[in-house]
DNA sequence: CTAAATTATGAATACCTGTTCATATATTGA
DNA sequence: TCAATATATGAACAGGTATTCATAATTTAG
């Protein structure tokens, strides 16, 4: 059997969009926004977050390409920026609610 | 549409597990045994990294069954425990290589 | 224009984590 | 038993990071 292959910058890269994912603050925002766009203030109520902390994240998760912003007025609208994050994310969250009916 | 629903226990347990792939030796390490086990020193020489580090390393992946161990002699094998993780990391490996062609 | 509402930013800090170095433990061969 | 090989562990440290607090920037309503 072959074994996986990966080039040293990508498995940088991915482990970067992991580290992102490795906070239960950021990875509930970007849940938060996975199926429909959210204002931050929304995503504030959604996470009992912080507004500073929520806006805090929202940049790292920007400067990712994990979420994409829109501007309407004095508001921002977020969502989950890549339809493959959201799979992957609905596959894990599957994951751990198949794991509970095992266990 | 509806939202992504996950409970806050689920939570901390995913983004556990992300925060795990988030680092690139460890993430180099879950791949060097995905396939097939591998033995600690195989490891060693797969990723780069030091003896001390990739056994640092191993405890913690073996904590959260992301690995799984073996004893044959004086070798440890290991190999990744779970088969979605694998399939999830196929699926971003192969996500990496796509964008790759895009951009 | 002013005030209110919404979001972003910068500094400060407490805590965590990846890594190294030295050393211990375990297993086998001679 | 002794030496050699393979792996694990503990302490220590540097660098990173999540969070808070205070404040700035942006936009609209009145």
């Amino acid at each position: 059997m072959l074994d996986m292959q990966i080039r040293n910058d990508q498995l940088i890269e991915l482990s970067e969009v992991f580290k992102l994912l490795g906070d239960p603050t950021r990875l509930a925002i970007l849940i938060a926004c996975m199926e429909t766009e959210k204002t931050v203030g929304e995503i504030v109520k959604l996470t009992n977050a912080s507004q500073s902390l929520v806006s805090h994240h929202l940049r790292l998760l920007r400067g990712a390409r994990l979420v994409k912003p829109r501007r309407d007025g004095r508001h921002m609208f977020y969502q989950a920026h890549d339809e493959h994050i959201a799979c992957t994310l609905r596959d894990m969250i599957d994951h751990v609610n198949e794991e509970e009916d095992i266990v």
